[in-house]
DNA sequence: TCGAATATACTCACTGAGTGAGTATACAGC
DNA sequence: GCTGTATACTCACTCAGTGAGTATATTCGA
């Protein structure tokens, strides 16, 4: 349904080595807590989710104590899914705010000589929303002040995107792309 | 739940007259379409709910030909839930856009000596949010990078939001509230 | 004049977002 | 001896949002 939702940040952290329910809410909160807000109850219907769709396996392990782990591994096709959703792109303020932080985290922990790439589609979609508005704007009908006063501010966002992202192009040292 | 949904803006466009479904879409459409996006079954949806809830009733009215219309009234009990959100304030970018705008544009259609107050309690809400974000900056551990990022971006979102408002007040002639 | 587009008016089934509370145990510190 | 915190997960609930379906009437060009 392509909804913006932290469910690639999870798989993500997967890829790194397998986990359980908890322990991953846990590096979640750490790494990308003032990025995204996920509940514990929200990070486990989460994984139950990926795990009905095939994204993940669950191994059951006994603990001596405590109750048992739900062990999760990524799966082939899990991995795949991750990497097609690393080379896509938002296009308002606040899915580029979530996912694109998250995929420039985990490119650069698993994907390093992709980071050129997906800063380069991001960079580019931000470009064509904006003219997309511009063009919104000039063609929006008069008394539509509303209307008009929300396509500004979304521009001016996304203007503002464009300079946050280049100084993170910078701060991050990510080469232009050269294709 | 204090989610933010377009019901709010469904109930106001009830204020001035009564209304059935489609044409209460229809109305949304054209008047906030820009502002909120809301399809069809959503906003029959979301018309149940009222119903349910209290804050709207219905009369069934037979047409000749067509299907017949559930022409809905706003309660009393509705009226008021809309008066008290109408004084409330967002402190996020995405809820500031959709929520502020039409707030506004109901204040100025049904209260417009109210205006300046619920100008004021957005702009003074605002302000407390961008004092927030600093505070959380200035006492993030250094190594969050993805965090701070996240964090910077709103905080600079919420700065541009302040000029947007300013441009509002002078262009709505919006006076300073005098407590 | 026939058929296609458009307008009127609403319903249903589905997936997903998100909260808040509950369950049960272990251990550390006062 | 008791309180607070950490481990690990479940359940019930409400709301968001899409996409397709139903059924009829009018308009308008080929």
């Amino acid at each position: 349904m392509s909804n913006i939702s932290p469910e690639f940040a999870l798989l993500g952290f997967l890829i790194a080595e397998p986990g359980h329910g908890y322990d991953l809410h846990q590096q979640f909160q750490a790494e990308l807590g003032d990025v995204w807000h996920l509940s514990q109850s929200q990070a486990y219907t989460i994984l139950k989710r990926l795990e009905t769709r095939g994204d993940i396996t669950s191994q059951q392990v006994e603990q001596d104590k405590l109750p048992p782990r739900q062990i999760l591994h990524i799966t082939e096709a899990g991995k795949k899914r991750f990497e097609q959703w690393l080379l896509k792109a938002g296009h308002n303020a606040r899915s580029i705010r979530l996912e694109f932080l998250t995929r420039l985290y985990f490119t650069r922990q698993h994907y390093p000589d992709q980071i050129a790439r997906v800063y380069a589609a991001q960079y580019a979609e931000v470009r064509v929303s904006i003219e997309r508005l511009k063009s919104l704007l000039a063609h929006l009908p008069h008394g539509q002040s509303y209307n008009r006063l929300s396509l500004d501010l979304r521009l001016r966002q996304l203007q503002l995107i464009q300079e946050w992202m280049r100084e993170i192009q910078a701060q991050f040292d990510i080469p232009n792309e050269s294709t």
